[in-house]
DNA sequence: GCCGTTTTCGGCCCGACTGTTTTCAGTCG
């Protein structure tokens, strides 16, 4: 059973609760929560790592303590230092931790003083009226506690950034409409564009802060009021988004919006940096004792700092400070790069609209030219093509291109991989079209090495071109299946293949540190928008940002190319 | 426990809000 990062990256997480529970030395504490966020934004698998010889006391936040506790991990599927601490202290005291407004001292208190250690427990103890007696404790942190006790059993859900995108649209217009508001900003995940957020954070320039909490608060989707102060409040909304709100004035802007857009470990690698140039960086500017260096706009700040302006995608602590130091930072690809789009579907199958509407809705987009891949017999439930209607399809381009004159429409298939790595489709067939899409859409349960060797000898097929959605995942519904990412991407750079970012937000597959790998492996990308209607078109975007997220520039993606080069790309022998 | 163009020892980001207090600890981001 292969480790997976997350793993360890969570299993360092909970040693961090435990010790906190047990007064260890702070620094130790967060010197393992360091540890996992290095971890969880790694581009490799530290098993692989690990065993290409690498030293893991190179990696950020890792010395050499932590990587022999990996080393152990991996090797024995042990932590016995994590096991250690949870003969003294239960583990389950950690998720007790979820509970808003619960930290380590006040579990400590519940877990001594009334032997709490489920969230069973303390629902007991808090509905008796015992925990308000406690010292530190009240009837008002006790009714907390009740009410919050359900959130946090599923805290650990984050919303799809298309989904977020939905409810940040409306109560920005609501907080425009806040008299005395000058600028409204979403910060946070969101503005870095995560594929997933857990909450919004929201700036505002405004003189005053009060009439913005207050109006904020009023707000009508509101569900709960976490808290409500004159330059800050959070709150719940009915959809169970908690959004934090931060008034500053105009001249703090840069400055808040950096501290507001994160991430957490860029702020502390910029506030250490400041330290060491002699400033002080907080929400409100950069400051040289009381004299305020910068802080009206991001670029400012980085400047005194000695940086160029670093794009939001990157603040990720992979090493973006660094590159931003030496010059090095990436040109990113943006939706000007773009020139067309080589995944979408068509009523033909399982798609909305007609062929001729996606052309038009591709046109629009100004597109230079647009891939019809339909899905191929296998996939019955989207009634896919076998090879009487794909050529039924193809004599139907052929006759669509005739008459257009500023778009080319590419024939195309997204064709099933089967269990054992051959086509869904004859070779004949497939040696028609201008490209090959293969995707996995069963069979996801084979072993890391069945599947690896599934899609590399669908890869062998000549007419092979790109590899649809290569991680199989959909985001908070099914994990990604188990595939060694580094051996396809480079069985795909051997024989001229290329791998898909899937723009659905559901998918939004290469992940981010997928493609910083494929970029290190200087394997290109296809960004798709995998359509299925015209209006999906639209989801380039978020395979753009996602891809700016993995540090990609236009050279990086296949699809930034004009289409000669491209069929030259396309074609293998 | 990590880390080092000041350091291999002695530091470790910084501020707002709440509830329980009577000046602040705990929590959060």
């Amino acid at each position: 059973m292969p480790v997976h990062n997350a793993e360890i990256a969570e299993l360092f997480n909970r040693l961090a609760d435990l010790l906190e529970l047990e007064d260890a030395n702070p620094f130790r504490v967060r010197a393992y929560r360091t540890a996992a966020r290095s971890i969880n934004g790694l581009s490799h698998n530290l098993v692989d790592l690990l065993g290409a010889g690498e030293d893991l006391s190179k990696l950020p936040g890792i010395g050499k303590d932590l990587a022999g506790k990996i080393r152990t991990f991996i090797e024995t599927g042990k932590l016995p230092l994590l096991e250690q601490v949870q003969a003294r202290t239960p583990a389950a005291l950690s998720d007790l931790m979820k509970i808003e407004g619960l930290g380590p001292k006040r579990v400590k208190t519940l877990h001594q003083q009334l032997h709490i250690s489920s969230f069973e427990d303390l629902q007991r103890a808090a509905r008796s009226g015992k925990v308000r007696a406690l010292a530190g404790f009240g009837a008002k942190t006790e009714a907390l506690i009740l009410e919050r006790l359900e959130a946090a059993r599923h805290a650990d859900i984050r919303s799809r950034l298309v989904d977020a995108e939905d409810i940040a649209a409306a109560l920005i217009s609501y907080l425009e409409d806040c008299p005395g508001v000058k600028q409204v900003c979403i910060a946070g995940s969101y503005r870095r564009r995560r594929e997933t957020v857990g909450d919004l954070d929201i700036l505002v320039t405004a003189k005053q802060g009060t009439p913005v909490t207050d109006h904020f608060v009023a707000y009508d989707e509101v569900s709960e009021v976490m808290s409500h102060g004159k330059t800050r409040s959070t709150v719940h909304l009915r959809s169970g988004m908690q959004v934090d709100l931060r008034v500053v004035p105009q001249v703090s802007y840069g400055a808040a919006l950096l501290y507001f857009t994160g991430s957490r470990a860029h702020n502390i690698s910029l506030r250490k940096l400041a330290i060491k140039k002699g400033f002080k960086l907080n929400e409100y500017g950069l400051f040289r004792g009381d004299k305020r260096m910068a802080g009206a706009t991001e670029t400012a700040v980085y400047a005194k700092l000695g940086l160029p302006y670093i794009e939001p995608e990157l603040r990720e602590q992979r090493g973006e400070i660094e590159a931003a130091r030496k010059g090095k930072l990436p040109k990113l690809v943006g939706r000007d790069d773009i020139r067309g789009d080589l995944h979408c579907h068509t009523r033909a199958t399982d798609g909305h609209d007609s062929l001729e509407a996606m052309v038009t809705a591709a046109r629009k987009l100004g597109y230079e030219y647009l891939a019809i891949t339909d899905h191929s017999r296998r996939l019955s439930v989207a009634h896919g093509l076998d090879r009487k209607r794909l050529l039924e399809q193809i004599r139907r381009i052929d006759k669509l291109n005739e008459q257009l004159n500023d778009i080319v429409v590419l024939k195309s298939i997204e064709v099933d991989i089967l269990e054992d790595g051959s086509l869904d489709l004859p070779d004949g067939i497939l040696g028609q079209l201008d490209l090959v899409v293969g995707a996995v859409h069963y069979m996801f349960n084979l072993t890391r090495k069945q599947q690896t060797g599934r899609i590399i000898r669908a890869m062998d097929n000549p007419y092979f071109n790109i590899l649809a959605h290569p991680g199989g995942r959909l985001l908070n519904k099914r994990p990604p299946y188990e595939v060694d990412m580094k051996k396809v991407m480079q069985a795909a750079r051997e024989r001229g293949c290329f791998l898909e970012l899937n723009a659905q937000p559901a998918r939004l597959d290469l992940t981010d540190t997928d493609c910083m790998l494929a970029r290190e492996l200087q394997l290109k990308v296809v960004i798709s928008s995998d359509a299925h209607s015209t209006a999906n078109l639209d989801y380039m975007r978020f395979g753009i940002n996602q891809a700016r997220r993995g540090w990609l520039g236009p050279a990086d993606v296949v699809n930034t190319r004009r289409l000669a080069e491209l069929r030259k790309l396309f074609r293998r022998h």
